[in-house]
DNA sequence: AGCACGCCGACT
DNA sequence: GTCGGCGTGCTC
């Protein structure tokens, strides 16, 4: 009989806790129940359970089980699992992946009403209803017609990623904007499901989910749901209840948190623009790498991956060189649609010439005209959101900061506000310069909400869209936009990066990338990885269906190689010319980068213990230790921030790695000085 | 991460 | 006299 329980708790402590279970439970409980349990200061708290068994713990008070949530599993044994390898990976507790991967509903302390049914009724009830919103046609199968028709190079396309997947589980699938890796995907994801098998589809931005759903349910009806965090937390809580259920969806559309979904017998997992920074989480931990998590759930439950994108990051591309990843290209795109025609503008040259009218050179301006009295569409990238990215008094040069953060404040001209990109603190435009109280403060540069303004004048007759965060708070909001846009009922979209990833528009002959120059300025071993992605996928929303497509890349570095690379759409030049200076500094991928984050409200004392912190960690690490150094804004919410870099060879075993940094970490905290510091890691940072 | 306990400053 | 600042310690 069972009378422990091994609880995992949402907090970043290491570890699992025991606690008694009470006889009347023991009956009931397995492993992926949750219980609700007493924790810390009286506070009753939901925690899962782990593992069960009969060995009492030595040297600790144990506290008892007070209810069970569940009398059957809603955590799969196999993501159990999957959780311990991301907290092992990315160096977090097992609690902090829990936080992370339940819908909010499923961590919260069930109504005290059901808690007296010992949540009998809960799980009798939320299988019976998943039972019943499956339309029964959902179960038949596909009438094979559905499907797209491929070209024959698509066709092609298909027979070698199959052959590819008798080698590898995992395929990189590298199609040029607009070859048609959709209509591949579907096909697979047919095969799959015809398989019996589930399919995951990862894709890094909700925006994209719109367009690909659409296309999606057309073939494959109820059998797909959708999955991310502009759904209701009740509506993400009813898809994991499904995921559960003796119905589960067939295929799943979703962004990162997607990977924490139970699935029953996954068979399929395509990672969509597998290249993008998205996949990445930052904030909070766990800060894991979504497409790298669902290469190992695939590969732990036997299922096949395919990575697709236009321009690959350079670390799947170097494992598929490798050998550890098949390879398949798609080099011409659909209907034969040319690739469109980038043209380089010298912005330093205009600027000096006295050409340019705000961020706009007078060649985009020209082709702008010509394109919307042809009745087609533009589409200008901006990579700053809001008005203006800082204010400046012209006389003393004075300019707003936040008090909490280590930046300017951004200039909203239309809430009449300055705020914080980095902690969003926000307050009123100063109506004078407190240093000089001279009264006229501008906006210095250009943010899509300026940019848009301006369109206004410059094209009075034009309907202009604006998509960046601020515009795209809600999940309609976004579908309007993009609905706007390619039913041209808008004909020019300013947007940040958000207008750069994947969407499909076929009115569009202009884009304009307005200032390549913050991208390829960014301190850091990948801006030009990053620049090189960015600038070939805007490019690719260009002449899609009907024809050619121009590009407008004004920057103030019209000559740098990279530059050539981009306009040439030579993705393996600058894969090749990258990696020569990947290979001599050991970076990534031939090393592994893990970022140790160091906090603390006191500058001095970050300092102080970034030298410490520096000095122990070359102790276990030798030279493999880089800095310390300060972030590019070095301080975020009151704390200063400072870090070092890892930097490790592929041979060093990770745990090893592990076991020292948090050894490391507990010898800080254990020091007055440092108690209240807060370090963390970053393995595989982006 | 929360949360409580505990010890020093400006307020009704 | 107290409300409240955040340092410190703990969580089965």
């Amino acid at each position: 009989m069972n009378h422990y329980a091994d609880v995992v708790l949402p907090v970043p402590l290491p570890g699992l806790f025991t606690y008694a279970l009470p006889e009347s439970l023991a009956t009931q409980a397995q492993a992926g129940c949750r219980v609700s349990v007493p924790f810390g200061n009286k506070r009753t708290t939901v925690g899962l359970i782990a593992r069960l068994h009969d060995t009492a713990p030595k040297g600790v008070d144990l506290k008892t089980v007070i209810d069970l949530i569940d009398t059957s599993p809603v955590i799969l044994p196999q993501q159990m699992m999957l959780w311990q390898w991301i907290a092992d990976y990315y160096i977090c507790s097992i609690g902090e992946v829990f936080k992370a991967a339940l819908p909010a509903k499923l961590k919260a302390l069930p109504k005290a009403s059901r808690r007296s049914h010992s949540g009998k009724s809960a799980k009798g009830l939320s299988d019976a209803e998943a039972t019943a919103s499956v339309s029964p046609d959902t179960l038949q199968h596909l009438p094979a017609s559905s499907l797209p028709v491929l070209s024959p190079a698509q066709t092609d396309a298909i027979a070698a990623i199959r052959l590819a997947w008798q080698q590898h589980p995992v395929c990189l699938l590298q199609g040029v904007t607009s070859s048609g890796k959709t209509e591949l995907y579907i096909h697979l994801i047919d095969e799959a499901i015809r398989r019996g098998g589930q399919v995951l589809y990862l894709l890094p931005e909700i925006v994209l989910t719109s367009q690909l759903t659409d296309r999606l349910r057309a073939v494959f009806g109820e059998r797909l749901g959708v999955y991310h965090s502009k759904f209701s937390d009740k509506e993400r809580a009813e898809v994991w209840h499904r995921q559960l259920s003796a119905q589960p969806y067939d295929i799943i559309v979703g962004v990162r948190s997607s990977v924490f979904l139970p699935f029953q017998r996954l068979g399929l997992v395509i990672v969509d623009e597998e290249h993008e920074v998205n996949f990445k989480q930052q904030e909070p931990a766990p800060r894991y790498n979504a497409r790298n998590v669902a290469i190992m759930m695939a590969a732990r439950a036997g299922a096949l991956t395919l990575l697709g994108t236009a321009t690959p990051s350079f670390e799947s591309y170097y494992n598929a060189r490798l050998g550890k990843y098949g390879l398949v290209q798609l080099t011409e795109r659909y209907g034969q649609v040319q690739l469109p025609e980038i043209e380089v503008v010298d912005v330093s040259e205009l600027r000096r010439k006295r050409l340019m009218q705000g961020p706009f050179s007078p060649q985009l301006l020209d082709a702008m005209q010509a394109a919307l009295q042809a009745g087609e569409q533009v589409i200008l990238f901006q990579n700053r959101r809001g008005y203006a990215p800082q204010v400046q008094c012209h006389i003393c040069g004075w300019v707003p900061r936040c008090p909490h953060c280590d930046v300017p404040l951004t200039l909203h001209k239309r809430s009449g506000r300055i705020t914080c990109h980095y902690c969003g603190y926000t307050t009123e435009i100063p109506l004078q310069c407190p240093a000089c109280e001279n009264p006229d403060l501008r906006g210095h540069g250009f943010g899509t909400e300026r940019i848009e303004d301006d369109l206004a004048r410059l094209f009075p007759t034009a309907r202009v869209a604006r998509m960046d965060l601020d515009t795209t708070r809600t999940r309609t909001a976004y579908e309007q936009i993009i609905d706007d846009f390619s039913c041209h009922r808008t004909d020019i979209l300013v947007g940040t990066q958000m207008v750069t990833k994947g969407l499909d528009f076929e009115h569009v002959s202009v884009v304009g990338i307005l200032s390549a120059d913050t991208m390829l300025h960014q301190p850091d071993f990948r801006a030009y990885e990053r620049s090189f992605q960015m600038m070939s996928q805007v490019a690719g929303r260009a002449g899609r269906r009907q024809r050619q497509g121009r590009v407008f890349l004004q920057t103030m570095d019209a000559n740098l190689p990279l530059i050539h690379h981009v306009v040439a759409a030579d993705y393996e030049a600058a894969y090749r010319e990258q990696m020569l200076e990947r290979r001599e500094f050991s970076y990534p991928p031939f090393t592994r980068f893990i970022i140790v984050y160091l906090k603390h409200r006191t500058a001095s004392t970050v300092d102080a213990l970034a030298r410490e912190a520096t000095l122990l960690l070359r102790r276990h690490f030798g030279t493999r230790v880089l800095g310390p150094d300060e972030p590019p804004v070095a301080r975020i919410q009151s704390l200063y921030i400072r870090r070092i870099i890892l930097k490790l060879e592929h041979a060093i075993p990770l745990a090893q790695a592990r076991h020292l940094l948090l050894e490391t970490r507990t010898q800080l905290l254990s020091q007055r000085l440092y108690s209240a510091a807060h370090i963390y890691f970053d393995v595989d940072p982006l």
